[in-house]
Formats: C-alpha cells, structure tokens, sequence
DNA sequence: GAAATGATCGTCT
DNA sequence: GACGATCATTTCA
C-alpha cells in the first residue's frame, strides 16, 4: 500500500486505513509504538462544525492545510495536547485524530510517562495518546511519513474490523449525517465506552 | 458503577 | 473575554 498516496484522500476514508496501524516515535528517552484502535475523522472548511479548520485558517491549524502524512498536534483545555495525522493534498484542510491504541512497543516507557497507569488505559483518549508517545505541540508538522522521529506501518488485515459510528446527539434527528465520524476495531478493550461529546451543562 | 466538576492556557472574536 | 476535538478526581447511588 502507498500510503502516501492514500494519505490524499478526505479523512473520511483515510481514518479506517488507520486503525491497526503501528506509530512508533523515537526520541532521546527511547521508542514508544501504538498500534491504532480508535481514530476519527474531520474535514475541512464549511463540512465539519466540530473541525479546527471549520471556519478557515488559522495560526493554530495552518498544519492542517499542509501536505499529507504531516502530524498536526494542539493544545487544549490548558493541558493536554492531541495528535492528528494530516490528510487531503497541500492547500486542503482534513485530518484525523488519533483517538486510542494499544501500546505494542515501549511500553514501560509509556507507562512512566503515564503515572503507572494500567496497559488498557496507556492510550486510550487523545491526549493520553499523544502523551503516551511523547508527543507535544514541538512535534507538529513533524513528517511521520519521512521524518526521522516517526515512523507508521498500516495494517489491512484490522482495517477489516472495524466498527463505524456517527456520534450520538449531533442530529437527534433523522436529517443529514451526523458528524465527526469515529472508527474503531470491534472488540478493543483500549477502546471501551468513551464518553460521547456532549456540551457541558452546568446544573442549575 | 456512573455522573458531575475542576484544572488551566493558547487561540480566536 | 470566552471557550475548547480532555482527563482525573471527587461525589452520589
């Protein structure tokens, strides 16, 4: 598979090639790999309301418009950073973000890097992901495709198991389709219920 | 076991 | 000045 080619495709038909792909990221501390069980998918401009690139670029997003196969990552809620693999030809903004994984390789390492938390939780969320990995906002618009640090090797074979889902309560009604689109592989214990994205409601 | 809530800061309006 | 592609902890059942 090219994946570099394929990287060219909206995120919504990247993101299932994916899942069971191995990222691995090297750094002076040693090597951590995540095999891929939970991603999902968001487009660009005017498509996807809950996309960074929604309403046009920005400073912070700038990654997303770039070349395939580039890592975009963020900062949010004041601590936590998140990785997406950027998809779509220079110039287009999509990407996918990397949700859950199984580690595979450095796990020892993962777990210091994650307070000693059990295997199954090493990198489930986003920003244990990224954090699992080593990942911070110094490594977006790393190559992961060329770069020295990362490296990714997809998996056909779990890209047959998956199980798509539009996320509960974006719609409520029959209407369009609901966005963003989640992947996962069936029957992934680092990926159990997570919580659907529901706004914040303060009790009164 | 499930649900609510605080933490914390860069980015955008 | 407000909010967010979240997580860990603290509560309540």
């Amino acid at each position: 598979m090219d994946l570099r080619q394929a990287l060219e495709a909206p995120a919504l038909e990247v993101a299932p090639m994916l899942l069971g792909a191995v990222l691995a990221h090297r750094s002076s501390d040693g090597t951590v790999a995540v095999r891929l069980t939970e991603v999902e998918a968001y487009e660009g401009e005017g498509q996807d309301p809950g996309s960074h690139a929604h309403r046009g670029r920005t400073r912070r997003n700038a990654t997303m418009f770039g070349r395939p196969g580039l890592l975009y990552t963020y900062f949010t809620y004041g601590m936590h950073t998140c990785a997406n693999l950027v998809c779509l030809p220079e110039g287009r903004a999509a990407a996918v973000l990397l949700r859950a994984g199984e580690v595979v390789a450095g796990a020892e390492l993962a777990s210091f890097r994650r307070g000693g938390v059990p295997a199954t939780r090493l990198a489930r969320g986003p920003a244990n992901l990224a954090s699992a990995l080593g990942i911070t906002l110094a490594d977006d618009g790393a190559d992961v495709l060329a770069g020295e640090a990362f490296s990714i090797d997809p998996d056909p074979e779990d890209a047959a198991r998956i199980v798509a889902g539009p996320r509960v309560g974006v719609s409520g009604e029959g209407g369009s389709d609901a966005y963003p689109w989640r992947f996962r592989i069936a029957g992934e214990p680092t990926v159990s219920a997570y919580r659907p994205a529901v706004a914040r409601v303060r009790s009164a």
